[in-house]
DNA sequence: CGGGCCGTCTGACAAATGTCATCCCGAAGG
DNA sequence: CCTTCGGGATGACATTTGTCAGACGGCCCG
């Protein structure tokens, strides 16, 4: 009996998915969590042998939590399936120790044989992601540059950010500005855009 | 039988999603389509007696294939099974002919019974969502500034947004101004990410 | 028929944004 | 010890953006 804790925010996908697993002779799914941290606990409890975790969820993200419960409860592998394969996330859940990273648009089969393949010691990844993964590079963005794009996400003002941040309007404003070029994008909300689309922030 | 299609873009939420109705003695998913233009096709097709559709499509949305399936097969009633409960979804929605509402992040349990409410001649829309699509009031937007605001949404400059839609470069701020008061934001971004999130785009 | 409203355009102006040069400090690395 | 790099700051500058007033035609509605 392979155990499994699966970790998604959104309640009907999880059910389903539970359901899914659930069916299959050797899969039981012994918990659920709604968000990274609710996941980490959980999986503390019940000692799985594989968590399944969606990236994308309130309070803490799946990434984060894989990063803890590789810590914690280094018996259990991690497995990450999310909506976006972007190239840093999955540079990010690797590094986080995640051994394998599936996209939600893979067929609804393969999930039960994912599963066993990572059981048996595998460690999977789509190829066509892993490709863009390592063409893309590492992550250009220093911490700060991160920190303040990230605070640009949402519409603020340099001010606003200043503000939030604890710093200089015109520091702020030469962060975005770097973090425009090292982007190769024409201004903020471009920048912005392909930070995220890549998984940078 | 109820006869069920289900159109969602990701393969695995649709067929989890699929081997979960499939459970249901009374319920038979006679047809998934992955984009609006599949699912009005497989309705016209299979004629099933409910159409269970997701908005966040490529291709074609499934607002706009729920207006299409009303025109094409008015025996389907159709259903909205979404991921953002947006105001302006629901009320496109209902407009378009939808008899039923509802977020993926209420449980999967009550997705078997809302069909078969549905199917019994009920309407049914999340209270909730409902009173907030109904104090949020109608889209303030005209046509036109939906057209730049949309436009804006991916980072454009100006001169761009005038260039694609073969506007004059002041016409185009002056759209943009106007989308900006009208959404009680600060500039553009927070303009494109409000009416995004009031589903008026 | 006269208002409105929408779409389109122009010109002018103020404010915000993006760029650049330059500076200081501390930590890390040869 | 010197260099490099990241974080932080300043001031000047050009460009872009947001606002406003005004103008014109088309269309619908009272």
């Amino acid at each position: 009996m392979i155990r499994v804790v699966l970790a998604e925010d959104q309640a009907m996908v999880r059910g389903a998915l539970a359901t899914l697993l659930g069916l299959e002779a050797d899969i039981e799914v012994v918990g659920e969590a709604a968000t990274g941290e609710e996941a980490v606990a959980v999986v503390r409890e019940t000692k799985p042998d594989i968590a399944l975790l969606d990236i994308e969820m309130p309070v803490m993200d799946g990434i984060t939590a894989a990063a803890e419960i590789a810590r914690t409860t280094p018996g259990c592998r991690v497995m990450i399936l999310t909506t976006f394969g972007r190239p840093g996330y999955l540079r990010r859940a690797m590094e986080a120790g995640a051994v394998a990273f599936m996209v939600k648009d893979s067929p609804a089969r393969e999930l039960a044989a994912a599963i066993r393949r990572v059981r048996a010691g595998e460690r999977l990844i789509d190829p066509a992601l892993a490709a863009a993964a390592l063409s893309a590079g590492p992550n250009p963005l220093s911490p700060r540059e991160r920190d303040v794009l990230s605070a640009a996400a949402d519409g603020s003002t340099i001010g606003d950010i200043a503000l939030r941040l604890h710093l200089s309007e015109g520091t702020v404003r030469n962060y975005l500005s770097t973090a425009i070029q090292k982007t190769h994008t024409r201004n903020r909300m471009e920048a912005v855009q392909r930070a995220q689309s890549q998984g940078w922030l």
